[in-house]
DNA sequence: CGAGCGCTTGATTGAGTTCAAAAATCGTGG
DNA sequence: CCACGATTTTTGAACTCAATCAAGCGCTCG
């Protein structure tokens, strides 16, 4: 997988420019089940996969963990409610497995708003994706029961489906494992 | 409310640029009831409301309709997935006050393409912003229960509790009607 | 090799759905 | 402005899907 900055440079972004991010943002290797962010406190940076597999979540009150997404090789996470708007964030992050990231810090968020125009297009770009897959899956999570729901995911991300234990595709779903578990029986039956 | 092209200007738009927006960009004011969008096209337009309320929803193969979202005053609905991805939109879009709009056409989201940086900028805010409003309903759908996404959304949209009839709450919370007045029913009697 | 973790399976409980019907509210024509 | 029909909300009973609680199995990795 490309690195970051590799992609940036095919914007079109100035030497200048580059040597600064060259600068700021890490590359990382990180193992399985490193935590990258916690919740609570202000952060800002996102996390950018060349390798590997990541994963953000929250932890309600009862102390049970939320799957909010996984980030496979090219994805970019973070939280970008805390990123944008200066908040603690919700979302913890994690991997799941040895991974290799490249780590953006809010600095170099700034430095994202004097990137060449094609740069911010793409963001633009990657933005509406992104609120295209939320939209996608809020209108699931309100119309859709869980079987349907499954079906859909392994549909969708076959891939991660044989990357995940099991109950976080279940904490993804907004399903508890045991009944993940009864779906899946039922399905190999038909 | 300021109309979208006064919004433009300020970011800096050149003149040359405010014209051609001043020909796409059309005003209009549709009356309650009023249906703009309808699923199962490509539409390459999405409303700035100036005025009003309008909803977007889809409608489930058992003719259900589940509201994904609602834009009152200063807010823009469409659906961005059909408008990035030039696929059929499963939307449907409405008003539900009589409302003034302004529609903006898919060569105006072009056009944006052209603005100044600023201005993009703006939309990088704007589509941030949507994806925290996203984010966070999902992880109250799949964390939450009914009282609780109820709770929560006449805390976040007082304003709109009032003025869109219980049904349509319910289902933006993914919940029948009747649930949802039994919710209302337990919360007044604390 | 065993302890723990993850998945399965079953019994029980509970939140929310469905169906039905009454009560309240809204909108429209007269 | 009122009255009436239509829509929306409420209420209730029976049912269903998924949660919870609990126990057993299979793996793996330490």
């Amino acid at each position: 997988m490309k690195s970051l900055k590799e992609f940036i440079t095919s914007t079109g972004a100035s030497s200048e420019l580059l040597s600064q991010l060259t600068s700021e943002i890490k590359q990382k290797t990180v193992s399985k089940g490193a935590i990258l962010q916690t919740s609570g406190e202000k952060w800002h940076r996102s996390f950018f996969v060349r390798k590997g597999l990541l994963r953000s979540y929250s932890i309600d009150h009862k102390g049970k963990e939320h799957v909010f997404m996984f980030a496979p090789e090219g994805w970019v996470v973070g939280d970008i409610e805390s990123l944008t708007f200066d908040t603690p964030t919700m979302l913890f992050i994690d991997a799941l497995e040895d991974s290799e990231i490249d780590i953006i810090d809010s600095k170099n968020f700034k430095i994202l708003n004097d990137l060449p125009k094609e740069a911010m297009r793409q963001q633009i770009d990657k933005l509406s994706r992104r609120v295209s897959v939320l939209q996608h899956r809020v209108l699931m999570l309100i119309s859709a029961r869980a079987v349907d729901r499954y079906k859909e995911f392994i549909k969708t991300y076959p891939n991660i489906t044989q990357r995940v234990p099991q109950r976080m595709i279940a904490s993804y779903l907004g399903i508890t494992p045991e009944a993940l578990s009864k779906i899946r029986g039922k399905i190999t039956k038909e």
